[in-house]
DNA sequence: AATATGTTTCAATAATTATTGAAACTTCAG
DNA sequence: CTGAAGTTTCAATAATTATTGAAACATATT
């Protein structure tokens, strides 16, 4: 892998010799090793982080050059993290080849991951957890796990349709959630008693009548 | 695999040739498939899933048994399991074996994987860019690659410590807070508008002084 | 229509990761 | 101390996943 011919470079570090600057290359090799934890490949972490940090769209070419990949590899890449909405096509007038760029609203960008993993990672078993629960084929020895499998399905229901309601939201109020913190307890507290309700707001007969 | 001699056991699908229930297979089996988008194992996933499902703790030989797994692959798997903090071990009396079993509450699942999550996916992270950032070396031709490392910090870092304050509330308070969902925000404004501020609490000079 | 330029696919190969099972290790009881 | 019962480690192997690069495929320009 070091000892390939590296077309067109003065070449500095063993494994990306290419005109990264040190910081950006950094970067890059960080995101290449945490791919793997973050359930992507190298090859796309890296390819990611390039782009995060490029000042303006690359194309295929720039890319595999900066980092040494081949072609295919690339063009791999490039439709995985467009299959993961990371990574948006541009074109330059006068150019015919396709320049890519991440979105430049880091506030997207988590959008955009929360997004794609609770679809990847949490719908398929949300649905599965739906299809063991209407079944009602019930050996008697199953009644516990039923109702393990029941607490699960409703736990994670709980979440989903909580995120549902704050993937509504718009930046600036999700930053002013974000930056409340606990406060957001004690708001919560606040406005219940003034407005003469209970002090004890766990019952679940709220949970209908959403506004 | 499906050739070896498979020791005790009646047979009845083709990868889990063991008494577990029907319902119990197909919430393992799914696990087991999931795995590689959690970032576990199959092994892993599926010993974690009977486990949940259990009405009393299991031995290794349970396991083994009842999902045809090597002697091995368990032991690493609930290595693995226990360093995620998502089994507990037990011990009968009279009994000289080791025990699992999986917490019961699924809030408190819910958190542990949070809280791994973070610890693997995040924090290195964090650092890194941290690192990055107080390094005063700069190519003037990294000031726009510094500024976009900036914004991701900061974005992550006002999770993070979101997060933490959230990390201490109680199972209640999380609960409420889920079930309100959007109306948390109205909430927010309500309090704003009751205590005389102006309207607009995204000002930056309020996220200094916490309680 | 031919060419130049650029992109994608895919079969072969490399690299990584998971799994096994036998051997080493631990611990308890007698 | 010795043996029985149980657990863990680890080197070998299997399975999976990533990567390459050449060939097929597009498309705009002339």
């Amino acid at each position: 892998m070091d000892m390939s011919p590296a077309p067109v470079s003065p070449a500095a570090s063993p494994s990306l010799p290419l005109r990264l600057s040190p910081l950006a290359q950094a970067f890059v090799l960080h995101f290449g090793e945490m791919g793997s934890r973050w359930g992507i490949n190298r090859t796309v972490g890296q390819i990611y982080a390039m782009l995060f940090l490029a000042d303006s769209p690359r194309h295929a070419e720039d890319i595999c050059e900066a980092l040494t990949l081949s072609r295919g590899s690339v063009s791999m890449g490039l439709k995985e993290l467009a299959s993961w909405n990371l990574v948006q096509l541009r074109h330059l007038p006068g150019d015919r080849r396709d320049y890519y760029e991440t979105p430049r609203d880091v506030w997207a960008i988590f959008r955009t991951l929360v997004e794609e993993r609770k679809k990847r990672e949490i719908d398929p078993t949300l649905s599965m957890l739906r299809g063991l629960l209407i079944d009602p084929a019930n050996d008697p020895a199953d009644r516990y796990a039923q109702e393990r499998i029941g607490a699960m399905h409703e736990q994670i229901e709980l979440l989903t349709d909580w995120y549902a309601e704050m993937r509504r939201l718009d930046n600036e109020r999700l930053l002013q959630l974000l930056r409340l913190g606990e406060r957001v307890v004690k708001a919560l507290e606040f406005k219940d008693r003034m407005l003469g309700r209970g002090k004890t707001p766990a019952a679940t007969e709220n949970d209908n009548g959403r506004t």
